[in-house]
DNA sequence: AAAATGCCCAACCGCTGCTTG
DNA sequence: ACAAGCAGCGGTTGGGCATTT
């Protein structure tokens, strides 16, 4: 058997919160602190379900929000994260201090999109509007690297052989389901390039260290390494890309903090 | 001035993964 | 081991406000 139920639903409130409701939840979560939702809309006398309590703290009552217009820094900043992360508004949000991502998921489909779309640029793609499809899935690499990690003795033989693969192309597109299902990878994320054009090179190694793309990704062995340090990168213990990626400068976006479960 | 239309955003809905009994 | 609840997330809705006709 489960749980008890937490709240009678035929008996909470739906709606708009009130002002005094909000001034209980402030004072409820002042003097006892956020957590245990379930049992919150009781002791402090809502008759709101938990969840809704939960909502209404984190996406409207939160001293530390910052409410007001986003800056033209933060519209950059999110569409670059959008471009990596696809509508993973909760990471999106945690890389924008005061901002939830209720906030940043309503101003993206209201302002972001569309500014996206005067540019030409399809806000699902990040790509030129214009462009053929067939050139959007062109390019894409993949680079395979055996897992880094230490496997343990008397480990499944088929375990050992599974590759550990990061999806690198001009396309974004997710598909993280498929790919961890697939025991493929163990970041629910595709890192992909921005669009460029067909006759640009790419450079997107980092100059200073002198390691190819795959290196400055902490992508140890890989078959696509052009640099020689094959093996010899410890950029990934130390956690940084490295490269202006997207124009997000070495330490804006951190390797590990992208790592989801 | 009133009606129609568009926009914004808080809140709800439904799903998923995890936890609990 | 299993069923049911919880927490968190992304998608959607609808009421209120602003602008246009």
């Amino acid at each position: 058997m489960g749980r008890s139920p937490c709240c009678e639903k035929a008996h909470t409130n739906k709606g708009a919160w009130t002002k005094e409701e909000d001034d209980r939840l402030i004072a409820y979560i002042r003097a006892h602190g956020e957590g245990c939702w379930r049992s919150l809309p009781k002791a402090a006398g809502l008759l709101r379900c938990g969840k809704s309590c939960r909502l209404r703290w984190i996406n409207y009552l939160r001293p530390d929000l910052k409410r007001g217009n986003f800056t033209e820094e933060e519209d950059e900043l999110i569409i670059k994260l959008h471009s990596l992360l696809g509508n993973k508004w909760s990471l999106i949000a945690g890389r924008l201090p005061g901002r939830t991502d209720n906030e940043i998921k309503n101003y993206w489909n209201t302002h972001i999109r569309r500014k996206l779309m005067n540019r030409g640029i399809d806000p699902a793609t990040h790509r030129p509007i214009n462009e053929p499809a067939a050139a959007a899935t062109t390019e894409v690499k993949t680079l395979s690297f055996a897992t880094p990690a230490v496997k343990e003795e008397g480990e499944d033989q088929e375990e050992e052989k599974e590759e550990k693969k990061v999806i690198i192309g001009n396309a974004v597109g997710f598909n993280s389901k498929e790919v961890i299902e697939k025991n493929l990878i163990n970041l629910e994320l595709r890192i992909s390039l921005p669009y460029q054009n067909q006759s640009e090179p790419l450079n997107i190694g980092n100059s200073a260290t002198g390691l190819c793309f795959s290196c400055s990704l902490g992508i140890q062995k890989s078959e696509e390494c052009s640099c020689g340090n094959i093996g010899t990168s410890n950029n990934a213990s130390r956690g940084n890309i490295g490269y202006d990626f997207l124009g997000l400068k070495s330490g804006v976006l951190e390797y590990r903090s992208l790592e989801m479960k």
